[in-house]
DNA sequence: AATATTTATCGTAATATTGCAATATTACAA
DNA sequence: TTGTAATATTGCAATATTACGATAAATATT
């Protein structure tokens, strides 16, 4: 136990369900917004823009990039993250097809 | 440590990180999936759907309810379920605001 | 070469999540 | 009221996550 049974679902389903595991923590989505606004990707100012120590941080973005979320290229001995746009725009057709699939239905019972 | 250090991130930021991690998990997905498939809501074969046993599945139900997912109302003795369509829409909404903010920078620096 | 800077990794404590058997609760039916 | 069907709750074992100090590895700078 403590084990999420994943053969028992769909590829789609546990896809869609790490990439929003990945996202479901508020430091990461702290950093994917900071990523998304300073446009052009950033190094290691994430770490003085968020109130975590630098391996918290550290191991927050070994997650988003395991989950393709960011991509990281190294500059110097820094290393420059940036935004995956592509998975971005995968989740926000999942959550789009969603919405359009319930806008059909007028009827709502509970 | 193992809590989530809520009160260093925006209201926002918490909120969504919590309606994602309610979402992210396959069996919860496919619980989304199947209300929305049947379109007006369903109550107790969601258990016969999936391959879970029902104290899982009632217990996931009830994170989905507690996350303001779905509503469910009382039908005699049974519990008719249902996605609630105002929440989708605000993580569809937040995603797509997401999505033309990244837009807009065409320089990919990764 | 020695030192500083940047990021990653290891180890660990605290807590959370997952899944289920057993049991409780609730509403209806006979 | 006794039984049955539908859900919820409790308790627990296995595992995962979160956060960070200490330390390592890699490159820059002097």
């Amino acid at each position: 136990m403590g084990t999420t049974k994943t053969d028992l679902f769909t590829h789609e389903q546990n896809e869609i369900s790490s990439l929003l595991k990945a996202i479901a923590h508020p430091a990461r989505i702290a950093i994917l917004e900071y990523l998304i606004k300073v446009d052009t990707c950033i190094c290691g100012d994430i770490v003085n823009e968020l109130p975590l120590a630098q391996p918290t941080v550290s191991q927050h973005l070994k997650e988003l990039k395991n989950a393709g979320l960011i991509k990281g290229s190294i500059e110097g001995n820094a290393i420059c993250y940036c935004v995956d746009k592509a998975t971005v725009a995968r989740i926000e057709a999942y959550f789009s097809g969603v919405s359009s699939k319930l806008d059909c239905k007028t009827d709502q019972c509970c």
